[in-house]
DNA sequence: ATTAATATTTGCATTCTGCAAATAAATTTA
DNA sequence: TAAATTTATTTGCAGAATGCAAATATTAAT
């Protein structure tokens, strides 16, 4: 059988492109991290700083100054949390709302042109599979530590 | 249907993850985009900067000086290309060669990790998915340039 | 009331990045 | 063949990202 690394090397390597090209909106211009970080915020309800640091497995500290970049520009906000002042909690503002909601149709109107060169069948297949590994992941003692 | 991206999201995440984890090996520690880059060189058969470069879909100035690094670092050998002498042929020293080995063989292990929760059956399924959306992102114009 | 733990920020030094320009060699054009 | 264009690679520079150590503020534990 093939290396079975090759095959995730290449797929995540074209994912990771895709996601390279979603990242200019109208006029904002946005890193990658940023753009993930955007992403989480959302996924996650109402988080703190640290919580959306530990699920992007990044650095506290490279965190903080990336928030702090992006509440300038206006796509995030931070609000203290009251029972806990330690705590900020994070949010999109409206415009991070429609940059996040933005890049999200623009990648998926790709994943469905890249979808669109199988059958339904397949796509159906693909999809099950992907989320087999995702669950087989989470398991997984050994890796892929970062809660998500 | 459940989101489509958040599916690769979170299973390009967890791959990113077990990457970055496979990058320290014995006495050398390597970054990321340098595992990436002997990754490459190794898979590429004597390839030019450029080659791995626009494979990598990395800037070719960033990538030249990264290889500099891997050069001192005696990972990697430039060797000129007589035929044309704007060229530098890449390849891997024993020793590069020895890192990548030994990263590959990590990585590889932390995936049957990962399939040893799923059936023999699941396995075969989620690797034919795999290898049939790697075939459907290259068909795909919109995305994926990067030749790989 | 101290001490320890947690959340976040700043200082600093290193590394990464990418554009513009330089260099060098090959290819095309006139 | 000489000049102009293209291609491969490197350097200058300036900005961004990274991460460790230390500081600060607050809460929890003793």
């Amino acid at each position: 059988m093939e290396n079975v690394r090759e095959l995730f090397q290449v797929m995540t390597k074209r994912f990771g492109l895709l996601n390279k090209n979603c990242c200019s909106i109208g006029g904002t211009e946005i890193s990658l991290v940023q753009s993930h970080i955007l992403y989480e915020i959302d996924r996650l309800k109402e988080p703190s700083m640290q919580q959306v640091a530990d699920s992007l497995a990044m650095d506290i500290t490279t965190f903080s100054r990336q928030i702090q970049t992006l509440v300038k520009m206006n796509l995030v906000k931070k609000t203290p949390y009251p029972e806990d002042r330690r705590i900020y909690i994070l949010s999109l503002t409206p415009e991070g709302k429609y940059v996040a909601s933005k890049i999200d149709a623009e990648m998926n109107q790709y994943l469905n042109e890249v979808f669109s060169h199988m059958s339904e069948f397949e796509k159906e297949s693909v999809l099950r599979s992907i989320k087999l590994l995702n669950d087989c992941m989470a398991k997984s003692s050994v890796c892929c530590k970062p809660l998500f």
